[in-house]
DNA sequence: ACTTTAGCCTGTCGGC
DNA sequence: TGCCGACAGGCTAAAG
């Protein structure tokens, strides 16, 4: 599923090939995504120039012509392909974008990813109120301890809020959590500075793993070339309900936090 | 104003 | 073997 650095791995992958292409034609197999594909988005976009790929949070932006531009996003089974000649489309294939013989193909099994398109990419709406990005400089300790003032909820469902901090899904946040010796469920008001700069630095310091190793894969994610996934990571506690904890040997423990499983030692986080 | 919940989807897996 | 429910997951709109 892809989370922040799968997401980077693919535009790094993509811009070599697309980028400054002219849009040739643009095809729909199934508008219904999580929103639908616009109406009539052939004739928006074909003709244009991808004048650049970028990312923000988990959003891949295609910028095109003016400050027009297509914003994509994998959900959790999505997965953006080069193909150099026509093949037959694979099941779940959903649209596809022709630059003369390249086609770029979109695959989603459970449709849970979105293909938009704005006039103005940069003022569009799920853009609007993203936090900052885990690696920036603006992403600290000091912000987390000042968000967190007088708040209650949970400190692992503060990490994962968009609005907050963009890019951290469940595998990282649990993984960051455990490395800064943090229970998930911990209130976010009673943390002090001293640990929310060890979990800025344990964020920081799970993504740049997976960004380096090109981003962790689980089962349906392939990359933008086609290669098998990066399995690179060890995970220490994400999926490891009731298994010894890599430190202390303490069956790891699940709990849900917003409905979402969250697994943890509870020796090592307090 | 803040926080949680429901819902969107389908493939996979464990239990019976 | 086959069926069925639980689960995975980001994100938003709606509810609390």
């Amino acid at each position: 599923m892809p989370e922040l650095p799968e997401v980077e791995t693919t535009c790094l992958g993509l811009a070599p090939f697309i980028t400054n292409k002219v849009i040739t034609e643009f095809r729909v197999w199934q508008p219904a995504l999580r929103w639908p594909i616009p109406d009539h988005l052939a004739s928006c976009i074909e003709g244009d120039r991808i004048r650049g790929l970028r990312r923000r949070g988990k959003y891949l932006l295609f910028d095109l012509k003016g400050s027009s531009g297509l914003l994509i996003h994998l959900g959790m089974s999505g997965s953006l392909r080069i193909l150099t000649e026509a093949q037959p489309k694979s099941k779940h294939v959903h649209w596809q974008l022709n630059f003369g013989n390249l086609l770029l193909r979109y695959r989603d099994p459970r449709r849970f990813g979105a293909l938009l398109y704005s006039t103005q990419l940069d003022q569009h709406p799920l853009l609007g109120n993203l936090g900052p990005e885990p690696l920036a400089d603006d992403f600290d300790g000091d912000y987390l301890y000042q968000y967190s003032r007088r708040r209650k909820r949970a400190v692992k469902n503060v990490i994962m809020d968009g609005g907050v901090v963009v890019g951290i899904g469940n595998i990282y946040a649990a993984e960051a959590l455990f490395l800064a010796g943090i229970h998930p469920a911990r209130a976010a008001g009673a943390i002090g500075l001293n640990r929310y700069q060890a979990l800025a630095t344990t964020i920081k310091a799970v993504i740049h793993a997976a960004l380096q190793r090109g981003g962790t894969t689980l089962k349906d994610y392939v990359d933008s070339n086609n290669q098998p996934g990066y399995f690179g990571l060890q995970l220490k506690v994400y999926g490891r309900n009731g298994q010894p904890c890599n430190s202390c040997l303490t069956p790891l423990k699940t709990i849900r936090l917003n409905q979402r499983a969250s697994t943890y030692c509870p020796r090592c986080q307090r």
